[in-house]
DNA sequence: GAGCTATGAATGAAGG
DNA sequence: CCTTCATTCATAGCTC
């Protein structure tokens, strides 16, 4: 049984996993995996092929049938039950962005350099407005929404040790930067990181914590 | 089987993960790969994942589209079979006070002045922790109920009863005419929310395990 | 075991 | 930016 701390990026953990074994001449790292290991591993990439290939054809089946239903269906103006009694209920007053919206904002959100210039807001929600209601504001609102939260949860994730007075010397020295940049893998894993709970925390899995195969091989059954 | 932990819960860690070298036997079996080798295995599995989850947001994205929700989609957590956490085997998505730590809270919460500072809430869940599995979002988030919920309690009763009397009221009082409408939304909207799982499972597969997602006919319709 | 209620959590928006 | 509020979603737990 093992517990993984998706959004904790801490290297507390971080075991190598190659051991660095030197002899005269220099160094010779050798990765000490069993067979098992390695082909845990190998399965793993296979599989992520395979659900690739599951989930393209998904995607396939369901843009087939759709036909363009993007509007404004999933948003504002075509809650189910609005008409049903013959009277209007009245229906949500904010902005949901739709899943493409989302899916966009996202995108420009890791991409863009964190910057949510006036200029390009514009150019957003004008982008946006195809997929559905929207006005520079609710861009506007959500990017600082965003950058709000996905840094609070940083810092929530790097706090937990902090403790009182005498500490204050070792955090002034090792604070400014203590991002464990040695994984290779730790891009993908910001990419993913607030996106989807149940997406990221899959994917980091994978990603972001590899080394913790062996000990608890999955047996599903 | 795995639990996916994320950061509202913080559990007592597990002890690292350290390299197991030996099977049944007693042998130990070492792949010599070069940290090359290894990296690129690695990388291969973080595109993939990286693959997979712009897919899921694909799907997710058009599902959304089927079953006309317009609100948040596939919230679904992750299903940890058991939790390490103090009395409760059951599965854990969401934290919940001890009978201790509601007390605890309580009591700050009616002397205190209304506004838990962030430094306040470090202090309270640090104290809080003593009592059980808690974090810092976890105080933060019952603050902010606590206070809504309190304060809208205080509204509808006024608006029911125009007793300008006390400040304290927290009875429960039913507003004859003022009952929100959307409830019937809200409610009609429960019962679109089950396309998700599939998706969920599906991921729960791809991280958990490999072995069941050839059992599972995805392509439902 | 199906509905209901209480409540933890997510998030759009507003204020400063 | 950061904090706070209001609203909503999803679920844990109770009731019947």
């Amino acid at each position: 049984m093992m517990i993984i701390e998706w959004d904790q990026q801490q290297q507390q953990d971080s075991q190598p996993q190659n051991q660095r074994e030197e002899n005269g001449n220099g160094v010779i790292y050798v990765n000490a995996m069993t067979d098992e290991q390695l082909e845990t591993l190998l399965k793993q990439i296979a599989v992520y092929a395979s659900i690739c290939e599951q989930l393209v054809e998904m995607h396939k089946n369901l843009t087939a049938h759709q036909n363009l239903t993007g509007g404004r269906l999933g948003n504002l103006y075509c809650d189910p039950l609005m008409t049903a009694g013959g009277h209007k209920i009245s229906a949500r007053q904010r902005w949901t962005p739709t899943a493409l919206q989302l899916q966009i904002l996202e995108r420009i959100f890791h991409e863009g350099t964190g910057t949510p210039s006036k200029q390009k807001i514009k150019e957003i929600s004008s982008e946006l407005s195809q997929n559905g209601q929207i006005s520079e504001t609710n861009v506007y609102n959500w990017f600082q929404n965003r950058r709000a939260r996905s840094k609070r949860k940083q810092v929530v994730a790097v706090s937990s040790n902090n403790n009182a007075a005498e500490s204050e010397v070792e955090t002034k020295v090792e604070s400014p930067k203590t991002k464990p940049e040695n994984l290779l893998v730790s891009q993908a894993e910001q990419d993913v990181c607030f996106q989807n709970r149940e997406i990221s925390s899959q994917l980091n899995h994978l990603g972001g914590s590899y080394h913790f195969y062996e000990q608890h091989a999955w047996q599903g059954e």
